[in-house]
DNA sequence: GCCAACGTTGGC
DNA sequence: GCCAACGTTGGC
């Protein structure tokens, strides 16, 4: 018996991984998240999950693609590393402390919804990446606000 | 367990 | 580059 569809947006700054990235190699371990709300998301994740790829700390900010759950939460590799800037001497193989999931291409998307874009559309009231100060990198989307972006990103851009 | 200091995120 | 809003750390 398999649960719900689940919908969430995932940030990536695009000079670190971006969506041409995914393009490029279909496939990727989401690498890095090191704030536990995130990883508690990941833990919640189910292989088919749907995801709005949204770039960060970028010009302009906004989501770029669609992709989807493509892995069961498993230990980020990374924190074991010593020479890794995600290192965490804390865990060890027994007990991590991090984990990802891997996420795979569904689409480039044929255009940018930029956040601003995102603030000013009614249907999505409520959607936490509009939230001043949301640094959350993993964040749970509804159907309906999923939706909708795929809907802008297919209609011709504002103005 | 409180909370000040510090580090990071990320829009602008 | 600035800085507000957060999250984490560590002294007490």
């Amino acid at each position: 018996m398999s649960r719900a569809v689940r919908h969430f947006l995932m940030k990536t700054e695009p000079d670190v991984f971006s969506i041409d990235d995914l393009v490029r190699v279909g496939k990727a371990p989401w690498e890095g998240v090191r704030n536990y709300q995130a990883r508690n998301l990941m833990r919640e994740m189910a292989i088919g999950d749907l995801v709005l790829f949204y770039h960060s700390s970028t010009e302009p900010p906004g989501v770029v693609g669609l992709a989807r759950v493509a892995s069961e939460a498993y230990p980020d590799a990374s924190q074991f590393d010593p020479k890794s800037e995600y290192h965490e001497p804390r865990a060890s193989a027994e007990r991590p402390f991090w984990y990802l999931v891997d996420v795979e291409l569904a689409e480039k998307l044929p255009r940018c919804v930029t956040l601003a874009e995102l603030k000013a559309d009614d249907a999505l009231d409520g959607m936490l990446v509009r939230r001043k100060g949301m640094r959350l990198s993993v964040q749970p989307v509804e159907p309906a606000h999923y939706a909708r972006v795929v809907e802008l990103a297919r209609s011709p851009a504002p103005g």
